[in-house]
DNA sequence: TTGAAAGCGCTAACAG
DNA sequence: CTGTTAGCGCTTTCAA
């Protein structure tokens, strides 16, 4: 009897009450159009009845599925994790529920993912691109806001860290501190965080006067091995300080400096990119910028919701601070040792 | 009558073609019963107008979404989030894509999260509970596959780690590395993996005929903090070992010892449960209990997509074996010092 | 091989 | 206030 077709529909309650769907439909949703006595009659029987909705059936009609999609690179990776449970938090705070979809920094993977979210009729999407070139987003006809990354050339809101100025301040931190020969583990140039990041560094050393050393760049594919690789490639070349831009990398790059006997921070002093949980579990305690990956995700929901609620106007371009948090992996400074405790600067 | 966002629908592509909506829908499927000339003529047309089904309207006449509900407790959570990333690798293995909820291990929002996936008629749902009772559940009316934990009398079908296994194998470690007082920082004992792996603690100290000393077992609620309380507790008792049953609190169990001034392992060696990716980066590297999150994802998903295919019989209850991975933090055993992991001597 | 027609469960005019 | 009537876009008999 209580088989699993056997739901209650709003067509099934109606004809129980005697009453019309549009009734039933009206007193469910809440309308103040129906009166007060029917209206208690159909909420009485549609929880005797466990009835709820079929938003598939609502949505077919409203045009709006209230979900929203989320493409996240790589859930794997404590950033995007992170993230994504932040834009989850978002996400529902705004009444909307969330499909999700990863893609393993795969453009082609990236785009599936894109047209199953159209198929799905998402009311939008939310996207930490991994592809350089747009064509595809550029016809998608869906609200939709970069997140993190912004592929050149995209007209859509966009919501990133300042990665020039986490790469600047890095940098910087790292001259300060008397270093001269600064190394960057770096990712694909294609995308435009990984740009920012490179730029701040280079703009840092500029400042000083220091020429980029071709040698003292590597660039890296966002694992942990190539991290590792990179850091071996890199000592041949004597840097004395590091800039390793993305957390897995990090991993690596630590990994390499045990393996070549180097201590960190005095044969090598280290910044790291991305929040990570161990940080200051390690040692030593590494210098990391950080992402404030709550501002980034509340933002990004934010504008999206707001564009599906027919917010007109051009696309936004979102800035958000990165937080720079010192610890002991870069070192003392020239002035004098300086407490491996947290601080900040900025 | 000119609609705001004309995709293209089957019934505007068979008026185009001259054709009804059945032949459109049959040739765009692939079924055989199509003359060929007529499927090469829709799927022309399709291709040209970027043509994708809506998937809505599909379900809604199929009575299936292609949709598998994923609930977890926290994708904060490193544990949570790579299992979360297999589980989608899974899910879309099979054919399905994945609609995801968090519950932050609150009963009230994963009562909230299953009722939304039934109204978004997914086709399954695959659930780390954080429920002790299950009244919600038994009458969901949906294939689910509970991972992680299982509720007390739930009849679903159910994978999780052998969470007494691993409490027994870290436990007996610390035993035969001679350990007497070894404490455990524990969870809410209603959860099915907390209480699992603690009955594997007190069967190891059975086994040696070690009465469970009340003073040396401390819940937490798997937050950070609370594991640094609990080790400030329970250091009062002077254990020589710790077995803390949770990633997150052994990142508190950490910092406290390092507050309380206690060396790992000589003052107190420790024993963590779940993959962290830091493990062999902190000093001492972590001896971890691990759970293979890829195997446990796999067989929670195949369990349910052959429910959802129609498979009956009772519910499957698959255990799987925990992964134990010596490091230097439990320290060298009675027979002389061991080097497993990074040769590490206190 | 194809078309007509009947819905899936719901909302939304528009009447009554 | 409530009912009638159309669909939303698709699949699926059942005829032709």
């Amino acid at each position: 009897m209580p088989r699993e077709h056997d739901r209650p529909t709003l067509t099934s309650i109606a004809r129980r009450l005697g009453v019309s769907t549009a009734t039933v439909s009206l007193a469910l949703n809440g309308q103040p159009r129906v009166a007060a006595a029917t209206r208690a009659r159909v909420q009485a029987l549609a929880e005797r009845l466990h009835y709820t909705p079929d938003f598939l059936a609502r949505g077919l009609v409203t045009r709006r599925t209230g979900v929203i999609g989320l493409v996240i690179a790589d859930l794997g990776n404590s950033y995007f994790a992170r993230l994504a449970r932040k834009v989850e938090d978002a996400v529902r705070a705004r009444g909307f529920d969330l499909i999700l979809a990863s893609t393993d920094e795969d453009p082609a993977a990236e785009d599936r993912v894109l047209r199953m979210m159209l198929q799905r009729r998402v009311d939008g999407v939310v996207l930490t691109s991994t592809a350089s070139s747009t064509h595809r987003l550029r016809r998608l006809g869906l609200p939709l806001v970069l997140l993190g990354r912004v592929p050149a050339g995209v007209r859509a809101d966009a919501v990133a860290v300042d990665n020039e100025a986490g790469g600047y301040l890095a940098t910087r931190h790292l001259l300060e501190r008397g270093h001269r020969r600064i190394a960057i583990v770096t990712g694909p140039a294609s995308l435009s965080d990984v740009r920012g990041r490179f730029d701040g560094y280079a703009a840092a050393l500029r400042e000083r006067g220091i020429a980029v050393d071709k040698r003292l760049v590597v660039a890296g594919r966002f694992t942990e091995e190539s991290g590792r690789a990179a850091m071996h490639r890199l000592v041949r070349h004597r840097p004395s300080a590091a800039f390793v831009c993305h957390n897995q990398m990090l991993i690596g790059a630590l990994r390499a400096a045990r393996e070549l006997g180097l201590r960190v921070p005095r044969d090598l002093a280290l910044v790291g990119f991305d929040e990570v949980e161990w940080a200051d579990l390690v040692d030593p305690p590494m210098t990391m910028v950080e992402q404030p990956t709550q501002a980034l995700a509340a933002k990004a929901v934010n504008l999206l919701v707001d564009r599906i609620h027919g917010a007109r106007g051009r696309a936004a371009r979102l800035l958000v601070e990165p937080v720079f948090r010192v610890r002991a992996s870069s070192g003392a400074d020239e002035h004098g040792p300086r407490a491996d405790a947290q601080g900040e600067e900025s």
